[in-house]
DNA sequence: TTGAGTGTTGTCGA
DNA sequence: ATCGACAACACTCA
C-alpha cells in the first residue's frame, strides 16, 4: 500500500498499536527480505522495546531501544496486529511477538517488500545515499529548488517526480493526480515547463498528499485486515483508474498511455503536450 | 491459455 | 548523465 499517504497511515496505526511494547520472539520466514540478514535481525531485536515509528518518503522507521528498522512496503506490503493466535497465511513473512500477547505480522504477497536493520546513527546518511528529496511539506519542499532542478533538467517530468529526489513520496497514484492537477503533460521534459506551473504543481503536491494522508489514504484495491487499508482518498482521485470518465474540469474523457513503464492517465484537453508536434497519442 | 497489468525500487548495459 | 529493459514475485483480468 505504498505511496507516502498510506505509508503516513501505517506509520500511525502502529505507533498507536506497537509503541512502547517489548519484543519478546522474532521470525523472518522469508529471509531475502531483510536486507542486512535475517538471523542478525531475529537476534537483535529480543528484548528491544519500540520507541516511536517514524516515516520519510515512503520509508517507515521503527526505533527500537539499541537499533532501528527500515521497512519499505514497496508495492504490496502490509501489517497486521493480532492479539492472540496468528492465523495461517502463506503470505505472511515475518512475525514480531511482544511481552503482551500480542504479534505484528507483515504481509506481502509480492515480497518486494525489505527490511533493513541499523543504528540510528546511520539514518541520515541512508537517506542520503539514496538521494531522497525533502518532505512535501511548505517548510521543507523549496519552491526554488524545485524550480532549478526542473529548469536545467531535459528528463520526463512524470518519471523524474517518481524517482524520489526532487520531492520524497510521489507514486505512480498521486503523481497523476497532482500533474493534472498543474494541466503539466506528463511525458513533457522538465525544462519546458513554466515557472507558474512549476509553483502550482509544488503546491499540489503538497496539498494533495496532505488531503489523502486526512482521508486515510487510498485503497485501489480491496485489502483487509491491513494497518491503514481503511483509507477514502481513492473517491477523490481524478484521473489515476478513470480511462475514458469525462475530466472534472472540462468534460474531455480520460486517457491511459504508457510512459516510461508506467500506466499513465491525463486529460487531453487539460494537459496538452508542450513540445512541438507531439500529439499526445 | 497466455499475456498484460499492478500503489516500487535497484541494477545493468548501451 | 540518462534511459530503457529487466529483475525481484504473485495474482487478477481480458
Amino acid at each position: 500500500m505504498p505511496e507516502l499517504p498510506e505509508v503516513e497511515n501505517v506509520r500511525r496505526g502502529l505507533e498507536r498499536l506497537v509503541k512502547g511494547k517489548k519484543i519478546t520472539s522474532v521470525e523472518v520466514a522469508y529471509p531475502r527480505m531483510v536486507l542486512t540478514g535475517a538471523e542478525e535481525f531475529e537476534q537483535a531485536l529480543l528484548g528491544q522495546v519500540v520507541e516511536s515509528v517514524g516515516r520519510r518518503g515512503k520509508y517507515l522507521i521503527l526505533k527500537l531501544s539499541n537499533d532501528v528498522v527500515i521497512s519499505h512496503l514497496r508495492m504490496e506490503g502490509k501489517y497486521n496486529l493480532y492479539q492472540g493466535e496468528v492465523p495461517s497465511n502463506k503470505h505472511y513473512h515475518v512475525f514480531i511477538g511482544f511481552d503482551d500477547g500480542s504479534t505484528l505480522v507483515y504481509q506481502d504477497v509480492r515480497k518486494f517488500g525489505t527490511m533493513e536493520l541499523m543504528k540510528e546513527q546511520a539514518l541520515d546518511g541512508y537517506f542520503i545515499s539514496k538521494k531522497i528529496g525533502p518532505e512535501p511539506t511548505q517548510t521543507d519542499f523549496d519552491l526554488a529548488d524545485f524550480y532549478q532542478s526542473l529548469h536545467k533538467s531535459k528528463k520526463i517530468i512524470k518519471p523524474y517526480l517518481l524517482d524520489q529526489t526532487l520531492v520524497a513520496g510521489l507514486g505512480n497514484i498521486y503523481v497523476d493526480e497532482v500533474l493534472w492537477l498543474a494541466k503539466i503533460f506528463p511525458g513533457d521534459p522538465a525544462n519546458l515547463i513554466p515557472y507558474e506551473k512549476i509553483a502550482v504543481l509544488r503546491d499540489a503536491i503538497i496539498d494533495v498528499l496532505e488531503d489523502s494522508i486526512a482521508s486515510g489514504g487510498s485503497s485501489i484495491r480491496t485489502y483487509k485486515n491491513a494497518l491503514g487499508d481503511k483509507g477514502s482518498y481513492q473517491d477523490k482521485l481524478r484521473v489515476y483508474g478513470k480511462v475514458g470518465v469525462p475530466c472534472p474540469r472540462c468534460g474531455t474523457p480520460i486517457e491511459k498511455f504508457k510512459l516510461s513503464g508506467r500506466g499513465t492517465h491525463f486529460c487531453p484537453y487539460c494537459q496538452p503536450s508542450l513540445k512541438e508536434g507531439d500529439l499526445n497519442d
